[in-house]
DNA sequence: GGTTCATGTAACTAACGATATTACATTTGA
DNA sequence: TCAAATGTAATATCGTTAGTTACATGAACC
């Protein structure tokens, strides 16, 4: 199955954009994702919409982050970019008539909505400042002790 | 996204074998799911060879269930079509040296991670039986008082 | 034995959605 | 004016599930 990988890229860009203190084009941020430019613009199109971000022209124009990072959730996010659909897996087209198939999906449903759930639950008390935090973390283990501004 | 529903399906075309007194071709549980014969063989196969299943050729032949649905839960069904991907997002292709990456993967793979371990255990919880008690009340409910064989 | 009905399985096609690419208009700043 | 950047539409690519066709094999019934 071809996996959506929309929320875990603009996470990606977006702990990029925090940590520089300069705009970021969409061909620097493509480049940290292996990926296309106009993928980028794509993706971010959507958070600057709902104002998380903010895209300038010309030259030395670029993507800057424009909201507090404290406020604003993992879930955010993934509602953000079109809160894609959870599972790879789902329920064949509806017999509403066959009281088997009713006995199947309400089992199933039941599972799913109770994981999905969790799911949203955990992305909610997520910031992207947590992700920043996380990330100096890292950075000031891997050299030694000199933080990242 | 095109979701994966060799699950439903499959336990649909159980609970049909579980309530008849006779072997079911392939061309009947077919038409249960507005579907081909051939992905019906091919995904039943697969419990065949658990011994969920067996199948006879030749006049009369079909399918019938050959296990005991208390013993088997839903999540052996999974495990059985092939234990498909659960999710329909993920992380992109790794770059395990990029730190920002590592930070944002480290925190969605952790809300992932705890959704499907859920998951997997409510699936664990329920067995065909229980599909088959909730079909019988489902039959009670809907034929006023009559229950199905 | 021969016919019919059924599974077993390989090979191929179709459909769908995410990703990727190309192209070009628009805006901005030096 | 020119170069750099976004905005966006149109299109191609790719992988997966679902669907189809074809045919070999085996079993029951006459």
């Amino acid at each position: 199955m071809n996996r959506d990988s929309r929320l875990s890229s603009v996470l990606h860009v977006l702990l990029h954009m925090a940590h520089s203190d300069q705009p970021l084009t969409s061909g620097q941020l493509a480049s940290y994702l292996s990926t296309n430019p106009v993928l980028v613009r794509r993706v971010l199109a959507n958070l600057r919409e709902l104002g998380y971000v903010s895209a300038s022209k010309g030259h030395g124009g670029g993507w800057v982050i424009s909201c507090d990072l404290n406020e604003v959730t993992l879930h955010d996010i993934y509602t953000a970019v079109g809160a894609p659909t959870v599972f790879a897996m789902g329920n064949r087209v509806e017999h509403p008539e066959c009281l088997v198939e009713q006995a199947v999906n309400s089992a199933l449903n039941e599972a799913f909505l109770e994981a999905e759930a969790l799911l949203v639950a955990r992305l909610s008390t997520i910031s992207l400042a947590d992700l920043s935090t996380d990330f100096n973390r890292r950075y000031i283990v891997q050299h030694k002790g000199h933080a990242h501004v």
